[in-house]
DNA sequence: ATAGGTTTTGTCAAGCTTTTGTACAT
DNA sequence: ATGTACAAAAGCTTGACAAAACCTAT
């Protein structure tokens, strides 16, 4: 799997942003880098060197000093399959999509019980769950799943998030109030996004589908949470509670997330915009939230 | 069960109320307190010796004299559990109510976890779970419970329950498919009598909430189950589906339950009645089943 | 499970709030803290001292004294956050072998809720406790573990599964008669089995440990079962009861399981051997009983 | 309630070392 | 490319200090 050793110093320096001394530095002092030499003398970076760099970049802008950066890098070399082995795992993705479309409850338990044991919560959600269930509203939308299909699959998909969930009330960290506002029922994308942020040191409060808005509002004196998360899988349901929301806006920090929400809506109730991939919303809070 | 002593004097007073002199004098006289020491001599109270002090304050309030307040403040620790071990089970029950009211997640969990040691699943549901729901349904008309308590405690029970039916479509005994009819958002009555229905060894899959009767039909005829269960907490969603009802109730056993599913509704859609309570029904339905 | 000691002081500060001078302070003050260093004599800090940190701002929150706050914070020694690094699964196992090798039954019976909210009943069996078990008796045989820690883990792994195979005789499967032959105390094998069986429908009686054959015969006689199950996890105790089972064959379906069984002896037995994997078992037999 | 003394705890300073990115001479 | 140098940033230890919180006794 080694790509043979074949950039130069000054390419690896330009592709990665890191000055051509300080990568001669970091060779040096933590033997981060092993390049090859050319007949001349002159270093010859793999394409596993550049990984090895960019691993470094991240662990530096986590915060770490450089040193311990640089085991860290080297450490995660050893076992680098983090994603796990992309095989099996797409094996098992497939197996879940079957079983789930033949009511098949047992195999669809197991083959997420095979995931469970290979994959981060991260990767489960980010790799298998999250497009499964965007390629679910997908399908039914054009008819090649019919509605019973479609139950069954986010009642299996909700039992499973949920018992994930168990205790993500507990904690230390900030607290966030999640909640779906009247007439949205697609709650499963909002529990992965929660619990995306509990594995982040959150707490959660869960509120589900068909959530007034005004019922969040009441209780947020109290609760004090740090943040307010409101999902819809289309404008509807957020327009009908545009006001409600920039009300609750006004004394709480509120995102609005899901394929609902817009800019447009966000800056109009006077919330964040949380677009896109859960995952990277949840580490954009957190960091934001660090602060 | 005694808590450590950790409380400086100043946060005692800060929590009660009582100024700082004055517990040093409650303590000298009446001996209310017996906070240990820190090394270097300041008092340390548990929160035994908060609820004494609440204790004072009470008997103080009700009008009688420092010296007696203390006395009955003492006297009542003699026997601070009055429950005793007299009923865990309802000690526990109440511990969930009151967690769920007030967002406790973690703690809800806990009692939970206690009941599900200590009752067999057919009480849990008969003695616990259906009761408080229905008083959760009960509270939510007379206005004692906002809709935000209403969705939380629905959203953590029914992660609960999804839990314990996690592989209730396996085995080899009778087959029922679940559903709520369109309109109807109440499924936690349903998952239950599913449950039900399992420990007795029949094979369930679960459509949920808000589910057309007729894709229920259109797979019927694949699953071959032996009977559906439709399941509503409002007469509207069943009567709204009379003729998908009538026609499916034509190619399979079709059994209405629910607060909503009454005598006649049942009879004009060529169903049988589920009446009351699900325990009964699921022992009644497996009897019917074995003959 | 020890997160590897990487951030120094400064980031701990930056990620805590908390001053740096401080967190000395605090480490020399109440040992709250025990850094690795660096090679010069710089403090590294791991996650789990983050934790602590925040555990103790938790606690000055709510009003402790620095002191008080440091001993809870030490205390109660927060669940260690997790840490994406490893997949979830082997995460929970880790802290479940950890908490029963150090007699911590409170983080024991936590984790084992947790994997019980995360995996199927099937996979915590077949992942997790029979793993867990077969290696436990090998770490026995080693020498690598006391006989105390070994009772110990076992007693609480009992009263788990007992917990869950309550009301495991309900129900209208076929039947089944599980015990161990006199002399012989591994029972936690079949227990599992038990539960394996009854989650296909299987109704379950249980025995259990060092119960004379001839008793079982008795049994087998008043309740009529399917299926008798005996196992042994070693030879012995089924070669000294060989003629009890071959008489109890005769009047019921036998099966031996256990590392103690094997083939000869079944045969001879005039029984069925159960080979291996106590789930795939399960799923045989229940396949056999439907034709 | 006041007075006079003690403990606790967060912060600061001084003087010295380690770490690390960059620079420069060979 | 190598080796050495350098300076800013970040740390370390010891010791001290002052405000806040407590103590006892009157």
């Amino acid at each position: 799997m080694n790509s043979a050793p074949r950039l130069r110093i000054g390419e690896v320096s330009r592709r990665t942003g890191v000055s051509v001394d300080l990568l001669r530095a970091w060779e040096k002092r933590y033997g981060v880098l092993s390049p090859g030499r050319s007949e001349g003398g002159f270093r010859l970076y793999s394409d596993e060197d550049v990984d090895r760099v960019r691993a470094m970049q991240v662990h530096l802008g986590e915060g770490l000093a450089a040193a311990q950066a640089a085991r860290l890098a080297l450490e995660s070399e050893v076992r680098p399959a983090p994603t796990g082995s992309a095989d099996l795992v797409s094996q098992d993705r497939a197996e879940l999509d079957q079983a789930l479309a033949s009511f098949a409850e047992v195999q669809a338990n197991a083959a997420f019980d095979r995931l469970l044991g290979t994959l981060t919560l991260d990767a489960l959600l980010a790799e298998v769950l999250l497009p499964y269930l965007h390629e679910l509203g997908e399908a039914w939308e054009r008819g090649d799943v019919t509605i019973a299909q479609e139950h069954f699959a986010s009642n299996v998909i909700r039992g499973r998030l949920l018992g994930l969930a168990r205790g993500w009330g507990a904690g230390i960290g900030p607290y966030a109030l999640l909640a779906c506002p009247p007439g949205e029922l697609h709650d499963l994308g909002l529990i992965a996004f929660g619990l995306a942020l509990h594995s982040r040191g959150w707490r959660i409060t869960f509120l589900g589908q068909d959530t007034p808005i005004s019922t969040v509002a009441e209780h947020v004196r109290i609760l004090q949470p740090d943040c307010v998360v409101v999902s819809a899988a289309e404008a509807r349901p957020l327009t009908d509670s545009l006001d409600d929301l920039r009300r609750l806006a006004g004394s709480v920090p509120v995102a609005l997330a899901g394929a609902g929400a817009t800019q447009e809506l966000a800056r109009e109730a006077g919330a964040t915009l949380l677009s896109g991939d859960p995952i990277a919303e949840a580490e954009r809070l957190t960091g934001e939230q660090k602060t």
